[in-house]
DNA sequence: ACTTACGGTAAGTCATGACCTACCAACATG
DNA sequence: CATGTTGGTAGGTCATGACTTACCGTAAGT
């Protein structure tokens, strides 16, 4: 139920640039920020809603917050387009043979 | 490099729910606006953006136009999400790794 | 040809959310 | 304890996009 919040928060570009940092590993706040053309409140504004989508994980370590991909949110909507991939197929594959099946008109 | 466009489009939930609609089979505009709580023309341009987005087919046929899902657009987005759950299985197991290094601290 | 069904486009309104600049809390370090 | 570093929160602005009604074109039926 939770790939709704999922597919919202990556239909962001700035929250998929911020994603594609932590692809090679977990990074705290700064490190994201660093570089980027925008505010660092704005960043953290962004891991807000994607670990509230359950698309990162936060772990303090003293002073600072890692944040890492969590691979559980990516394949709740992972799931869902491949359910609807194999329906789209099925719907699909109908749509010719009804085709076929009258020719003509 | 199109999906994009497809994330952006499923992230609406209006149009997921004519996606919904649509896992069936085809359908004309006014199947598919008829028990919605928006007006027709709202259906109309939310099926601009999914027919831009490479997610619908179209069509024509006499007066009316039938929209279908396209199985290609779902797949590039999938592909996408692939991709990612695989850095992101990776990141974690060398995050683990990391971790088991070093035990203290 | 006239009328009805179907559906895309135009123009305008309104809410949402992405961004900014403060500001504040917590830990670390001298 | 004082000071720097790190990062979340508050409040406000502005652009985007999801809706509406009104309108127009086109295909079908009578």
């Amino acid at each position: 139920m939770t790939y709704q919040h999922a597919i919202t928060a990556l239909a962001d570009p700035t929250r998929r640039a911020i994603i594609d940092r932590l692809r090679s590993g977990p990074l705290p706040v700064g490190a994201i920020a660093y570089g980027m053309d925008i505010s660092r409140p704005a960043v953290s504004q962004h891991l807000r809603v994607l670990s509230d989508a359950g698309l990162l994980t936060v772990t303090p370590s003293g002073n600072r917050r890692l944040y890492a991909i969590a691979p559980d949110g990516i394949d709740e909507l992972r799931r869902y387009l491949d359910n609807l991939w194999g329906d789209a197929l099925a719907a699909f594959a109908r749509a010719a043979h009804d085709q076929a099946k009258r020719p003509k008109k």
